[in-house]
DNA sequence: TTGAAAGCGCTACCAA
DNA sequence: TTGGTAGCGCTTTCAA
């Protein structure tokens, strides 16, 4: 067998007749007779044929194939999303690939250029926070004038015309906070180890917001995902609290372990809030109190509506909004 | 602007030269006169010119990139293979894409069809069930006669040349049961989600291996991810036993929750080590003793392989052995 | 120093 | 019913 993916070319030679044939019996064309159909059909077979779908892609510019696009997938919130994203997807007849960019703008840009020349139809994307940054959102035009489709969920960039899914973090943060305060807790401390982030400020803002309102003094611990521990634990041994709103997974982790060491009780001495996959929340000891943002659902939805464009051929600019919910548990 | 990527052709239109003189040009060939290049990179860049990689990688069958073929990402172990896999590959030329295969033979089969023309120069990959038990792997041969480099961890197949990276799981977890022999625990139950899974299997033997040769009953707790808790607490209720092996996350969970319902204590009534991110274990209460299988360092491991093989366009026909270890903490 | 043309694998138009 | 040819975007050889 000669070396390399076999192609029509190769077949022709072998059979004694045009690519062009080959091409159109192997799609079924009805300029071809059934005898040589079956013929070349055969032959292809045997050598094992299977279309160079790149080749395809540079002339049709369509693949059926969508990439998404997110920073990370150590975080929850994407990973779940990203399985929403493939529960739609796996039940067409698209298929998937996915480009990590860890926050970086370079990656992102990388990837659209790789992607956006005829190995995919769309994009689903959650904008890296250096191209929040920099404000350089050339990929996404480009991408959008090669006439691709984009779909933006949770990082989204407002001028760029495309559909975005979001969740209302900051409307479900000031309302947890509330609640807590209505509860009579008044010593509210806020746990960040994503403050670098954009999500993590529009949280924050949230809760300051709320505590503000009270005119109660919001308090904003926040540090790396490896000294928040540290940080935490000092704060609570020289100050008093009576509640932890803890603004991601490590927060979460390190409010629970602080406490416990200081020999206090969850959810009678501190109440805890925080954020975290629902599917550990629950095996925490007391159950954690967690605000869902519905990763699960935004990925589905992002999913659907990027289908729906590919179908129609219409690029719709549309906001979409998935309520986040607090999910109470023991905790608070 | 011109709808659509601007390409050589219509960069050679609007000044009047050749395609092959913007093509060097943009090159940097000597064989084209400084002034001249001057104006045509002035003008790709005034045009935001970027190359199609795709209809490079066509002509070239190289692109810089490489793909990661896994079946899940909501696994940590996955998950974090692949952090160490593109912390690996960020510091190269390299870009990567990642495929999930759901464990679908079907699925994997057509990522590697997609990417093996032009787009990826290689694969990293850990290969789903149902491939390896439709033992269908004419995917993986095709790819090599393509020239493509592959390297499998984790899940693996013996039978294709290519290079290895795994774990000894079944090492790993018939000393892990010896040691709780060896402290006096003699009634030891195996519980597992996975149990549907290759890797569940293999894990299973490793524990009744070491059950039968101290002449102990083995005694093996399956069900799914969603009636673990329930079988094993069944279990709990009428038998009597001093330790729990859990396979995965979900049954290591169980286990806690289980144990903990029955006021029972972790470890002295009830000791338990599990599988788990070695990110959540700590936080248990109380902390988790896992078998840690240096997820990162193995996914570090394929990628310079797979870097290695790509810089000597060697394939090479090895085996490398990532040692799983007891991360002993509290439960045990 | 520049350009024409072939070719990567494929499809589609037009001619035979 | 079949085949020749152009063209997708690009590089590269050979000629001018």
């Amino acid at each position: 067998m000669a070396k390399g993916r076999t192609t029509l070319k190769q077949l022709a030679s072998i059979l004694g007749v045009s690519i062009s044939t080959i091409s159109k019996a192997l799609n079924g064309s009805h300029e071809i007779s059934e005898k040589t159909k079956r013929r070349i059909v055969e032959i292809a077979e045997m050598y094992n044929y299977r279309p160079n779908k790149i080749a395809l892609g540079l002339k049709s510019g369509s693949t059926n194939t969508i990439a998404v696009v997110i920073p990370s997938v150590q975080n929850s919130f994407f990973a779940r999303a990203l399985y929403g994203i493939e529960s739609v997807i796996s039940d067409t007849q698209y298929s998937t690939v996915v480009c990590l960019t860890k926050e970086s703008h370079k990656k992102e840009v990388d990837n659209f250029d790789l992607l956006s020349n005829g190995v995919v139809d769309g994009f689903i994307v959650a904008v890296s926070e250096e191209t929040q940054k920099l404000k350089k959102f050339s990929h996404f035009e480009d991408a959008l004038n090669d006439e691709k489709h984009i779909v933006m969920f949770d990082r989204v960039i407002d001028s760029i015309s495309c559909t975005k899914v979001i969740t209302n973090d900051y409307k479900a943060i000031s309302e947890t906070t509330n609640n807590l305060i209505k509860s009579n807790r008044n010593q509210i401390v806020l746990v960040s180890a994503i403050n670098n982030l954009n999500v993590g400020m529009q949280r924050t803002k949230g809760y300051s917001k709320a505590m503000l309102e009270a005119k109660l003094k919001p308090v904003v611990i926040e540090a790396n995902r490896n000294d928040i521990e540290k940080v935490l634990k000092n704060y609570v041994v020289n100050n008093s609290l009576d509640a932890v709103i803890a603004l991601d997974t490590d927060a979460s982790f390190a409010a629970y372990k602080v406490v416990s060491e200081l020999k206090k009780n969850i959810p009678n001495d501190i109440a805890v809030i925080g954020y975290m996959s629902e599917r550990i929340a629950p095996y925490l000891t007391p159950e954690l109190s967690t605000i869902n943002q519905h990763s699960f659902t935004i990925g589905k939805m992002a999913a659907k509506m990027l289908l729906e464009q590919l179908e129609s051929k219409e690029n719709n600019d549309r906001t979409l909004v998935v309520d986040s919910t607090l999910s109470q548990r023991k905790s608070s």
